[in-house]
DNA sequence: CTTTACGCCTGACGGC
DNA sequence: TGCCGTCAGGCGTAAA
């Protein structure tokens, strides 16, 4: 399930490789995701060189002379860089090849990603336009969290996981950052002083900056470009940890509850 | 304005 | 063993 650090970990994986390279065919096999990619798509890339890849939140942006195609990764999306014409697995549903020589190929079982043209600037597109700031950003800070948490009497957990307050911190290292932060994920958010949201701050970068070291976190299906898959797994301080004895404290254990309707873990000593 | 519920979609998993 | 129901989960949208 690609988080932020699934998806720069593809970006850094994929960029190299095609970056300044020309699109030289594009194979469209399943047209039908999260919203239908663009009918006249080959018409737009064939031909266009790809100046660079960047990333915004959970979006990847292939940047070209004339505008950028978004693509997302939804749940079970990947993107793989093979050799033209490699043999097709379920669900790959997208090529694009690259000087006759790259293949990019996008599969995604569940369809919950996207593909799509943006022939404007990429910030005013509605998708874009209201997300939060990265989690490297600079306004990105404990006074900026205070100052909207103050109308927020939800969980903290699900504040932290609104891409309108902060980009690219899904389920997995919502919980993890709360921990180190030590902060209860169910605590209304209005209710978590900005000290204490300085150091979840810092835990956010710390977590996220150690899974994309690490290649992402491989759960179910996700893999890296090459296929292999992310080790952040075993770095998990308490997501899908419940019942095992917290590794801040020794004792825990790890519960485990839903919160805005996902599964949350925590450790009910450590997190106040 | 915030908060909550829901649907999209398929593979993995558990129960029988 | 095999069938089948349930669940996960990003995120946009609608409804409360």
């Amino acid at each position: 399930m690609p988080e932020l650090p699934e998806v720069e970990t593809t970006r850094r994986g994929v960029a190299p490789h095609v970056e300044g390279r020309t699109v030289s065919r594009v194979l469209v096999r399943e047209r039908r995701f999260r919203q239908p990619v663009p009918a006249d798509l080959a018409m737009l890339l064939e031909g266009q060189r790809l100046r660079r890849v960047s990333r915004r939140a959970k979006y990847l942006l292939f940047e070209f002379p004339h505008g950028h195609l978004l693509v997302h990764l939804g749940m079970s999306g990947s993107l793989r860089v093979i050799s033209p014409g490699a043999p097709l697995k379920p669900h790959d549903h997208i090529d694009l090849e690259f000087d006759d020589q790259i293949c990019l190929r996008l599969r995604d079982p569940r369809r919950f990603g996207l593909m799509l043209w943006l022939s404007g600037a990429p910030e005013v597109h509605p998708l874009l336009a209201k997300l939060g700031p990265e989690p490297w950003d600079e306004a990105f800070n404990a006074s900026y969290l205070a100052g909207l948490a103050k109308a927020r009497s939800g969980a903290v957990k699900n504040f932290l996981m609104d891409g309108s307050v902060v980009v690219g911190v899904g389920n997995i290292y919502a919980s993890e950052s709360l921990h180190r932060a030590g902060i209860h994920p169910s605590r209304p958010a209005r209710r978590v002083s900005a000290a204490r949201y300085g150091l979840l701050v810092d835990s956010v970068r710390t977590v996220l900056e150690a899974a994309i070291g690490f290649g992402g976190t491989t759960l179910r299906d996700f893999t890296r470009d090459d296929g292999k898959p992310g080790y952040f797994r075993n770095e998990l301080r308490v997501y899908d940890r419940a019942g095992q004895p917290c590794l801040q404290c020794g004792e825990g254990p790890i519960a485990q509850r839903v919160i805005g309707q996902r599964a949350s873990y925590f450790c009910p000593r450590c997190q106040r």
